[in-house]
DNA sequence: TCGAAAATTTGTCCTAGACAAACTGGATGT
DNA sequence: ACATCCAGTTTGTCTAGGACAAATTTTCGA
């Protein structure tokens, strides 16, 4: 019944920062400050272990660790999103009022009405307008407002799986894709967000491509085994705006190399915005590019 | 074009051991021997990625890691499947020969052919039946076969991510349940497996129950957070049969200190089959006993 | 043959040092 | 005003080897 603590492991799976920055901050910045247990092991108390997930949501919004930890507790929390991009949104739904009740209603809990409410717009919009004008921007609206902190994790997830249903079902009621290209969808290690995997392939397949879906985190070995057993035309994977920018290129080179020479590699997300050009891969940051360079592929595959 | 090389991160990634264990292998045992870059840093081969692949299946198995880096290469492949539980199967559909029938049309990675299969198995037997007779002897039997490493990893994902989907749509076509109790399910950060989740959900639907599906892998913090927020009767979590044991009673316990005190603590899985029994938390190993659980919940709540 | 005690195996944690990649801020050129 | 380059700082990840507790196997005695 007393206050829970946290060994080193636990902070790690809780707060997302691997125990080397732990004990790293620790010994550079003199925070976290861990009591120690019997064994002389680090034992955090809960609030160590709240502020370093506040401090974890800023840094993925931009800010800067040394700073976020010499800044005092209280206006920590005051602190506003500072990502690079402006984001300049392309389309959305009508006014962003609303994305904004939908967003309410995850907030309020209320799954049925939020389902409720999407069905309804895919009715009216179709899907690829649903797609295109209500899923991306909702899902970038969601990003943000985790960003700014004003979603908790929980929120997130449930809206996420709430989501995933929608399209899940939407592409099943979509007659089985038998034309060219054959195309597999995943995502590399450490890239668990699927609604953008999602989405493409509700794209690709409204256009009659055959997609593939394997889910998420691929090692990248299995990709090119997956790429060679399926014979895929095309190996599309997803990255999220969250995804550590600076590690895609390294990962692409390494695929392109083991990918069978009939496959071409396709990276699409937010995350592959400011990625520079790179030969044997072909960057889709956004879903239009994607729909788009299915027409392209078709024209130079007679 | 040159044979591509891994470093300690992306090995972890691609074998899923962690860089203390690679180097204090390579300590102990003297294997893996990787090469040095430049920096002095480890550049392992790709055939030394390979067999750590192997020891960790078969680790995964029930072997041991001294064993297994002691026995030269070529038997290693040879090398049965060891766990120790030996799998009563409890209900099976009829000829396990139905089972290697959908299994074989996942190795030839035949997703459509597997879907129509699924579906009408479903048509047949009714939801209840579909998940207990075939989707929870099957994904058992796909278990056993990526252990015995019969099945490659990106068979295990279309066959996880194709069975998702069937049993996802299948909970959408239940009335949203809004009968007591009101359920949340999820699973523990390093548990990524939700076919479990899914399969439980189904069931508990079908009683009626409110599910709200958060997905997988959610920091404890947060599951006492969605508890409280959505009200919940029961927290459900999901461990998988590959789950490690040891890690279960020390989970469940940090997080029954969390829930609030209204909120039951409901374990179930593969994971949970041989747990000890604690105070505060409801072991459920089989499906059947989810189902009777929801019986006994509502006799004692009316 | 069973059960307890001893020995072993194994993973995770610890400290402390090094360095490269990424970012910052300023100076310079167009 | 804007792009580009350079130096300085910040930051994460890697390395080495030591320690120990928990889990498992083996040994020994009843």
């Amino acid at each position: 019944m007393n206050s829970p603590s946290f060994n080193i492991a636990a902070v790690e799976r809780d707060t997302g920062l691997s125990k080397d920055v732990l004990r790293m901050w620790e010994r550079r910045y003199g925070f976290p400050v861990p009591n120690r247990d019997g064994n002389g092991e680090r034992s955090y108390p809960p609030e160590q272990v709240e502020r370093l997930r506040l401090i974890k949501r800023l840094m993925d919004a931009g800010h800067r660790p040394g700073k976020l930890i010499a800044t005092p507790a209280e206006e920590l929390s005051a602190l506003a999103p500072r990502r690079s991009a402006p984001n300049t949104v392309i389309r959305d739904a009508g006014a962003s009022g609303e994305l904004d009740e939908l967003l309410a209603l995850i907030k309020q809990h209320d799954g049925s009405a939020y389902l409720q409410a999407m069905q309804q717009l895919l009715a009216r919009q179709g899907l690829q307008q649903f797609i295109q004008d209500t899923v991306a921007p909702l899902t970038r609206h969601v990003g943000e407002a985790w960003e700014a902190g004003s979603l908790e994790v929980f929120e997130e997830h449930l809206f996420t799986e709430l989501t995933k249903r929608l399209l899940r079902q939407a592409i099943s009621t979509l007659p089985g894709g038998k034309r060219k290209p054959r195309i597999v969808l995943t995502s590399v290690p450490d890239e668990p967000h699927v609604l953008g995997l999602l989405m493409a392939e509700a794209l690709l397949a409204l256009e009659g491509a055959e997609c593939i879906p394997l889910g998420t985190q691929m090692p990248l070995l299995e990709i090119g085994r997956a790429a060679e057993a399926h014979r895929a035309d095309i190996v599309a994977l997803s990255f999220s705006a969250a995804f550590p920018q600076r590690r895609i290129p390294g990962l692409l080179q390494q695929l392109s190399v083991l990918l069978p020479a009939t496959s071409e590699l396709w990276a699409g997300g937010g995350g592959v915005t400011r990625v520079a050009k790179m030969a044997g891969v072909v960057l889709l940051p956004t879903l239009d590019d994607a729909v788009s360079a299915i027409a392209g592929w078709r024209a130079t595959h007679p």
